[in-house]
Formats: structure tokens, C-alpha cells, sequence
DNA sequence: TTGTATTTTATGGAAATCCGTAATTCGTAT
DNA sequence: ATACGAATTACGGATTTCCATAAAATACAA
């Protein structure tokens, strides 16, 4: 089981909940982090000192406030920790249910646990702890797990989001296309943005453009 | 002080530190609700048995699961309870801090304060119900109380938000102005909704429908 | 009633998008 | 080198939105 545990949290109440959730598994040496930096810091300092943690817990959103950072959620978090310390286990521990976000938190920063905030959150967080301590197995929360199966045969690629990313901010697509030039990204002609946008509006059954954006903003994916 | 509190919140996390803030102003007297429907019908039952609630405290957004719910929000709770005991004291505590939405809790619901969830909202929390109990003055989060002073010279009305609405669903225009028509609303012509779309969009400061749509999203209007 | 201001509606051309088709380029296997 | 298929690009017309201006309807005061 896990002898080191830290948890970056910023909402105060919830950093009492999971506080008691590990008390109550007998996990008593834990740090808190209100801030993803500090929870990077933190992790790095104790490689340094040959003490390392062996299990992170993180929320996905963190709030913005007077203070910059440079991590700034949780995903950003998992990415640079799992590359730092790649045995170290980690719990997403979030209201956020969009399973392709979710997805991509196995996928690109390999999470052994996710874990949805809710109504009995706390049964499943012990759960998910016990799991993870004691086998390589993942875990995830009933709710999101049947969701988390269904893979959609179109993968929206980096472009695809980029694109939609600009038609959010009201670019129309002649500028997009000469962003896209500047940037140096490979398509970029009119014609082949015009049908990738044609492509995303048939996969997510959208009317027209704005309505593409609506239903992705929804989904998280902007 | 108050003596009895219900407080309506679904994540199982944040009413372990209600609890804890309760309990250390030495008020224990207090019932959880994890669903709006049950909130109401414990006030609606208190009020019966002569023992009412001198203080609601209510998080807004609920999570949906399998159960049918009649209240799904803590904007619709506050209302009715508002309606069914004037007298009761009224908190909202949560996460959002779009002012549109928080400045209707105060307009439509007349609550007697508000309280940002973040990192040190336990002891918002704290002033906020020393305050209310014992004054008849109003508590607000110093992050949003600022933002919550600019009012907008230019009003919203309840034809804009449908119009954005339809946008946000991918109507077209001259579809929208048939269902205004089928539904009797009194401007309907291409024009004025035209000329509607141009001022939110000059409003906003929105290069097109899409941004708008976008933009207004963000900001909770729809 | 008359005149005036505001709101609503009508109209038309410019701009942007939508959508199908055809030409071109590129990668890869033979 | 050649051939083939897939991806990219080019083009053109239909549709929709955008925007400015003007006409019509409405409200209201003198």
C-alpha cells in the first residue's frame, strides 16, 4: 500500500474529504497542493531528497487567480509527472465526465485511476486507492467506465481541433488558412479546411458551423 | 446564530467541509440533501412540523444520475424555497462565477449571500454565516464582489436569449423567424432578428454567429 | 388630426460559407 | 521509372449570412 501520497486540490472542502478518505485507510503521511506548480515542485524536490511519493491524486481544474503559474490543470500536471517519475501512481480525481478528455488522460499520460466526484465519491476513491496500491490494475468509476468503452472510428486529430479552436474564436477561414501558413502547419489550403470542417460537422451531426462549435464546446473538446 | 441548517450539495467531499465549518461555529443541528427534491421537501416538511429552517445552504450545479428529478439546479431550488418561506436565510456556495448568473440569484431569489468555492472558501464560508446570522446584511465573495458591481447599460432581453439559443442548436435564420412566428412571438421578421443578431454581436464584440454563440457560452447566458 | 420619433419590415448587393466536381500532388509498391 | 490510390488543392455555382438603406407601421405628444 502507499506510503507517500500527495494530492493537488484546490478547492479547500475537498482537500478535507480525500484528507479523511486516506486517514481512514491509514495513509497519514500526505502533502497538499493548491496549485499544480507546487505539486510539480513538490514531487521533484522529494526525487531530490531520495524520498519520493508514490502516489499523486489531482483534480483536473484548477481556478485561476492573482497568482501565475505555469502548469495550469491538471492534465498539464500528469503529463510532465508521469515524464519525471515514471513508476509513480496517479489518481484523476474530477467532476469532469467528457469521456474523451478522460480517454485522453490514460492515453498520453498512462493515469492508473480515474475517479468521478459525486454523490458517493469517497467509496470510490478508497476503491480506486486499494486497487492501485496493491495490483497494476487500473480504475475507474462505474459511471464513466461503460462510457470510456466506445471508441469512435473517426479519430479527431490535432488539426481538427485547432480548427475548431479558430472558428470558436469567430476566424473566418480565409484567416485560418493564413495562420495556418505563417504557422507552418502542412494542409492549408482552402479547400481541404473547408473539408475537414464539412467532415466534423457530419460526424458530430451538426447544421452548420456554429452549431459544430456549440456541440463541441459541450463536449470539452474546446 | 442559527439554529437549525439544511444544506443541499451532491459531492460527498464538500458536505464533509460544510460539516466541519458548521460544527466549529457550534452549530449541529444540521441536515444534507444530496438531491434539490429532497432539500425541498425536508424544508417543506420542517415548516410543517413547526420546526423550520433558519438557514439553507446550496451549492448550484447537481450532478444527473438515474434518478428523475423534478429541481435540477440551485438556481430553481432557491426560488421555490424563497417562495414556500420568505423568512429563510439563503447561501449559495459554489464553483461558479459567471456574475450574469450569480447577480439573477440575488435579483429573482433574493438570497442573502454568496460564497465562491476555492481555496480558502471555508472561511468565507465562515463569515458569510456569521454575518447573515446575525444581520440582516448581504455576503459576497471578495473575488466577485467587484465584478458583480459593473451592471451592463445594455440590457438582455428573454428574445435574445432565444435567439442565441436557436443559434447555439445550428437554426438557420429564416427558420428561426418560422418558429417565432408558430409561436407567437411579436417581433419576427427577418430584419429585426437580423438586426438583434447585429447588436449582440456589436455587444459582444463578436466578428460572427459563431463567436457569439461561443462567447456567450462561456459566459453562462446559455 | 398632424407631425415626429421609434420600431419594425422590406429590399438588394456584398461577402462568406457550403458543396460537389475535377485537377494536381504525393507516397508507395511494383 | 511507372502506375495506382489517397490526400491535397483548385474551381464554380448555390445558399446563407452580412450590412446598409429605405419604406412602412406604430407610438405618442402637441
Amino acid at each position: 500500500m502507499f506510503k507517500k501520497v500527495i494530492i493537488a486540490e484546490d478547492l479547500e472542502d475537498i482537500n478535507l474529504g480525500i484528507e479523511q478518505t486516506l486517514k481512514s485507510l491509514d495513509i497519514v503521511n500526505f502533502q497538499h497542493a493548491k496549485y499544480c506548480d507546487d505539486a510539480f515542485l513538490k514531487i521533484r524536490k522529494a526525487i531530490q531528497d531520495n524520498e519520493p511519493y508514490d502516489l499523486l491524486i489531482t483534480d483536473l481544474s484548477f481556478k485561476k487567480d492573482h497568482r501565475e503559474v505555469n502548469i495550469t490543470c491538471g492534465d498539464e500536471l500528469v503529463e510532465k509527472v508521469r515524464e519525471l517519475q515514471p513508476n509513480i501512481k496517479i489518481i484523476a480525481y474530477s467532476v469532469e465526465d467528457k469521456n474523451i478528455r478522460i480517454k485522453s488522460l490514460f492515453d498520453k499520460a498512462d493515469i492508473n485511476g480515474f475517479v468521478l466526484k459525486g454523490r458517493n465519491s469517497i467509496e470510490d476513491l478508497k476503491k480506486a486507492i486499494n486497487l492501485i496500491g496493491t495490483s497494476d490494475q487500473k480504475y475507474i468509476s462505474p459511471e464513466i467506465a461503460s462510457a470510456l468503452q466506445e471508441k469512435s472510428n473517426y479519430e479527431i486529430d490535432d488539426l481538427d481541433i485547432q480548427i475548431l479552436k479558430q472558428l470558436s474564436y469567430g476566424t473566418p477561414q480565409d484567416e485560418i488558412i493564413q495562420i495556418f501558413k505563417e504557422m507552418g502547419v502542412k494542409p492549408n489550403s482552402k479547400s481541404t479546411v473547408e473539408k475537414k470542417i464539412s467532415k466534423l460537422k457530419d460526424f458530430f451531426k451538426a447544421n452548420n458551423t456554429t452549431h459544430l462549435v456549440s456541440i463541441t464546446k459541450d463536449m470539452g473538446i474546446i
